[in-house]
DNA sequence: GTGAAAGCGCTAACAG
DNA sequence: CTGTTAGCGCTTTCAC
């Protein structure tokens, strides 16, 4: 029961010489690499619970030249610094990394601006980061590669060598188009999806076209809008929308957001004057005056399949294939 | 021109090498502790640029026992996972932080699910932590001060050694309830608070009981309803409210959005059925149909004064002094 | 003002 | 199967 003196953190060495043994041997039992025998495993596991011994994860990772954490690059710009999705993924990420002693640290990105990454990927500060909203430009996916650090892509991606985790967009976004176009289906379909800049846009765009296509109809481009990335853009297309559209798709849960306080503004209400649906759900539709139609899936399990991806390339289990993950549409009383 | 062959990172020892200087000389120089000629330094520093070389921080931890991050608490429950507040103050802590060459770690915590936290520091993977959300039972800062690892508490704390920064929300609350019992005075004014495990709600009942003593009216029990943390409780409350009060005040964002959704299903309108304010701002309301008046303070700068905080009491200038930020009030359409 | 050498606490050959 | 010995790359006494 002196426990509570000494109350110096135990080390490699110390456990070591409790048993008689060599900081070697103690470190294989622990790691489980190398030959050991049962018995010499057992005896210093029981020593490092009862001297509640922990690792320095410091010193490990100098020896190992590895950190234990996984950078996660996260959009700062005002605009999207609110939005769930990345909040709710890094949730799942979180999570994920805990179950492996991983841990999450955050880069910042604004705009182009990729100074945290670059500071992180020189100070070495993780093994492996996972980029939540890629560009269409490829930045940061050919900063990472060229700087040789292992990465995956929530969404898809411009690079060539990326490892993609992602929601299948296009098909989501086809059958919600799809739905549309079945159930009482509008005169005028309108669509608003935000910045080009983005690669999910891309995704959201082609699964809205083929839809249209599908069944034989096309796109009344007068009432589609791309790149609305501004509430100066968002007013001017909702301006036209009001006027000429019966039913519109946001790309997003915040622009649809956006989108729903112009329309009450108007004086429009939904889904009596005019119908809406978005590609993305949170609690902003969700829990919304008039529950908006949605595309939904959960963020959490993007993230969390993410980290597992990238875990598992760490690990050297080689395991650079893609991850496409399923959706569900929810049928809410905006489209009824 | 070389510089491409040969493209192993540089280490002390190589610049050493290349200066005829000794490794120790050349950390003197880039650290700036000890004596040091000028012109040394100099040398140190153009040579530094030439090779383009990045001190390794693993080694520089494990050498000073320093990790170069710091740990954020984010609550990670799925009620509170898509709170605008914690992404925009993580913002605010990440570009902190990146300013000083240090890095943010995520921890998330569940209910009273310490175990990320209790690893992390188990695991010495970060110099101090930054606490997002204190609990009414201050587990986490015992926790924390048990361990001796160094931290800042968002919001009020219940335990006595914590360094806080805190927006008024006592001020805050009082002002917007006073507001609102001044211009148009309500007959009847309703309160609705989120859970009572968190501290900020108990400061802002204060806030609120506070201005109407100004006012020399008290509160009409029937219709303050406190620890409203789930959609069974709101629900009770908003039918007793609708019936009872003629404004209604809303603890935060998330809260707020529930209840106009509430209220909008009952057919009730805002302003004119009854009116809503609310004592936390966010993308959710300031684009909700009808703007909503509420408290609003940025949750970046909160961050940013955590961690500029928490930095200090790292590096020594112990200044464990409480910071209390401004605020502002929003007069919108809910309430006029 | 500068250099030599001893750590920081762990992992990983290489011997035995 | 286990022990010995070198590192990992930087900081920091302590001499000179």
């Amino acid at each position: 029961m002196n426990t509570k003196a000494n109350q110096k953190k135990p080390q490699l060495e110390d456990i070591a010489a409790a048993l008689g043994l060599s900081k070697s041997t103690v470190s294989r039992a622990i790691s489980g690499k190398g030959r050991i025998r049962a018995e010499t495993r057992e005896r210093v596991f029981e020593c490092i619970k009862e001297l509640n011994y922990r690792p320095n994860m410091i010193a490990k990772s100098l020896s190992e030249q590895k950190t234990y954490n996984i950078g996660v690059v996260l959009p700062m710009d005002s605009s999207e610094a609110e939005a769930p999705f990345f909040q709710t993924c890094l949730t799942g990420i979180a999570k994920q990394c805990a179950s492996s002693d991983y841990n999450a640290l955050i880069i910042g990105t604004e705009r182009d601006d990729l100074a945290q990454l670059t500071n992180v990927i020189e100070n070495r500060k993780v093994d492996g980061v996972i980029v939540t909203r890629p560009t269409a430009d490829g930045s940061i996916e050919q900063l990472l590669d060229s700087r040789e650090m292992p990465f995956v892509v929530i969404g898809r991606s411009v690079h060539e060598n990326s490892v993609v985790v992602d929601t299948d967009h296009i098909n989501g976004c086809r059958d919600l188009t799809s739905y549309l176009l079945m159930n009482n289906p509008p005169e005028r379909l309108g669509l608003i999806l935000g910045s080009t800049e983005y690669t999910v846009n891309k995704s959201r765009y082609t699964g809205f076209m083929t839809a249209l296509l599908d069944k034989g109809a096309h796109a009344n481009n007068r009432i589609v809008f791309t790149g609305i990335d501004s509430e100066l853009k968002l007013s001017k297309a909702v301006s036209i929308l009001t006027e000429e559209a019966d039913c519109i798709v946001c790309g997003d849960d915040m622009l649809c957001m956006s989108l729903l306080a112009r329309l009450s503004e108007l004086g429009k209400s939904v889904p009596q004057d005019i119908r809406v649906a978005s590609f993305y759900d949170s609690v902003f539709l969700s829990r919304y005056t008039t529950p908006i139609t949605s595309l939904i899936f959960s963020a959490a399990e993007v993230g969390a399949a993410a980290s597992s991806q990238l875990l598992k390339i760490l690990n050297g289990e080689a395991s650079d294939e893609n991850v496409m993950l399923g959706y569900e549409i929810l049928i809410r009383r905006s489209t009824m």
